[in-house]
RNA sequence: GGCGGAGUAGCUCAGUCGGUUAGAGCAGCGGAAUCAUAAUCCGCGUGUCGGGGGUUCGAGUCCCUCCUCCGCUACCA
């Protein structure tokens, strides 16, 4: 196996049904597990639910029901989201679970070993409603002058016995931290934006609860649950078998990526890093916080009535389709905005009409007068510089994009690929060669199918199901379609000796219609 | 208020250290071709590069100022 790597999600709060953006993080970083598998490296990709806390101990009790019972549910439909999506996790982990637990215990008792935990009491005004506490200033006058939070719920003034984490002592290790490794924290504009909030001075942290018992009890306080980004996070280590010496723990961490939206960006590069410094445990490599998608450039709430289910939306375009949608259409790190519109317009533009065609006509064209058959070939300088062009796409530039999250870009070196051949196809005319010179005719069709092979391997960790369609049709064996194996010499001829022929192609990437009643 | 980012063709955006007539895709218009998923290929852009001022031989690219939008500004996940 190649070399590690590690890949998180942030793990999903599920009080509620996944929403687009859950499908757009998971979706993101399958993509990213899947071409890392396909360069080489032993890739492991984790996802999961977050399941503690006062809303979920709430939610529960309004329905009548234990809360384990709640997250067993809604854990559910996160599990079926991935499923539907297409999501090829090594490791779904809730944080119920009794593994995870322990591990977050474990970290506690070495944060606490290294002094970093104390008891004091927490005072101030508290939102039973938002389950937060908020300075004087935050707060807003109600009606009769009653205090009220910012989100105008109502805040009572509460002492509450707490355990503190000295957060105020990693406050240069954390800058130090930002400044040496300027990849820890991206975007950069996030990464400025942690910086400021650091140098801003840091606060004891208040890290347990005893105001609810739904999370993890803090171990010698079992009147105290840990706060929930205590046990949140590390989730990252419990899925590998932390406390425990295991060997996942010590090929895999610290992870390459932990993937977040750009919402918890705060509680991954400061909280994290510093809980962890306690621990005596390494640091991440990296924490990219991505944007946000919008309906239509909204964001989606439920008084809008503009929520996306996005299980129904992969059903109604396609899963390959969505995800190509999402990786090309967004830029990375940026908010992005969707619509029936513009999936449709964008993967029809592109994957059905420029690629999917392509690899239609090219089949139909083998199958129809080649008999299905592939053979050794010769090539003139026009062949040569279309095959080179393809290959520098699928094994240099788009890697490279890839490698850098650019995944747009990526694409976009894909797609003038595509482009190439489809010039290519017109400028060679094979359709004219098969009645005036058939043996070039085959040399121009073998050359596309071999340019097809390369496109296809390429594209496969942004649209896995369509693109192992089109492979199984080429031909290509389960265990050559990575990335890593484009520059094998002898793939071709390995292809033509295995002898099997061509059948009548069946496309993978049709074109996309808009529903009617998108349709305004 | 403070700090930071953004404002480029109808739409979405590229434009690295300032340098020749500011680019791409989509949409639109014209032509070619007919193998293919009515798909493909070729050609076509006189854009106040948010406004104004400045530095420079030369600025979308640097400086100042103004306008607009967005993000962050501690304990909801």
């Amino acid at each position: 196996m190649g070399e590690p790597y590690y890949i998180t999600t942030a793990i999903s709060y599920p009080n509620g049904k996944p929403h687009i953006g859950h499908a757009y993080e998971a979706i993101a970083a399958d993509v990213i597990a899947r071409f890392h598998k396909s360069m080489g490296r032993d890739v492991r990709f984790q996802t999961g639910t977050d399941e503690h806390g006062l809303k979920m101990a709430q939610k529960a009790r309004d329905l009548g029901i234990a809360p384990k019972q709640l997250a067993d549910e809604m854990s559910q439909h996160f599990i079926d989201m991935c499923a539907t999506l297409n999501i090829d996790y090594d490791v779904f982990l809730r944080t119920t679970e009794a593994r995870h637990h322990e591990a977050s215990q474990a970290i506690w008792r070495r944060m606490e070993a290294n002094g970093d935990l104390y008891l004091d009491r927490y005072e101030g005004w508290y939102s039973v409603r938002d389950e937060a506490y908020y300075d004087e200033s935050e707060l807003v006058e109600g009606e009769g002058g009653a205090k009220l939070s910012p989100q105008g719920t109502p805040v009572e003034w509460t002492v509450e016995e707490s355990w503190f984490f000295r957060l105020s002592k990693y406050q240069e290790p954390l800058l130090a931290l930002y400044r040496e490794n300027p990849e820890f924290i991206q975007p950069d504009a996030r990464r400025n934006e942690m910086i400021a909030f650091v140098s801003q001075g840091l606060r004891d942290l208040s890290v347990s609860r005893t105001s609810f018992d739904w999370g993890v009890k803090v171990p010698g306080s079992d009147n105290h649950v840990m706060y929930v980004w205590v046990d949140a996070l590390t989730n990252y280590l419990t899925g590998l078998g932390f406390p425990g010496e295991t060997s996942a723990v010590e090929k895999y961490w610290p992870a390459n990526l932990h993937l977040i939206g750009k919402d918890i960006v705060r509680f991954h590069t400061i909280y994290w890093p510093a809980f962890l410094m306690s621990a005596a445990l390494p640091l991440p490599r990296q924490v990219f916080g991505h944007g946000f998608l919008l309906n239509r450039g909204q964001k989606e709430s439920k008084s809008l009535g503009n929520v996306t289910d996005p299980v129904e939306l992969a059903g109604r375009f396609g899963v390959d389709a969505l995800r190509y949608f999402l990786m090309r259409e967004v830029a990375f790190g940026q908010d992005g905005s969707y619509s029936p519109e513009a999936i449709v317009t964008r993967c029809n533009a592109e994957l059905a009409n420029s690629y999917g065609n392509l690899v239609q006509r090219v089949l139909s064209m083998i199958f129809k007068n080649m008999d299905g058959k592939l053979a050794t070939f010769s090539t003139i300088e026009a062949d040569d510089v279309l095959l080179a062009t393809v290959r520098e796409a699928c094994a240099v530039d788009l890697p490279r994009e890839f490698a850098a999250l650019n995944f747009s870009a990526g694409i976009d070196a894909w797609m003038r690929a595509v482009f190439a051949c489809n010039a290519y196809i017109d400028e060679q005319a094979p359709w004219s060669l098969r009645k005036t010179d058939p043996e070039r005719m085959r040399a121009v069709l073998l050359c596309l199918f071999m340019a097809i092979r390369d496109l296809t391997i390429a594209i496969a960790p942004v649209a896995p199901g369509a693109a192992a369609k089109v492979l199984d049709q080429l031909g290509i064996p389960a265990d050559q379609r990575r990335i890593a194996d484009l520059g094998h010499a002898e793939w071709y001829m390995d292809r033509v000796n295995a002898g099997e022929r061509l059948s009548a192609p069946v496309g993978a990437f049709p074109r996309l219609e808009l529903p009617q009643e998108d349709a305004a």
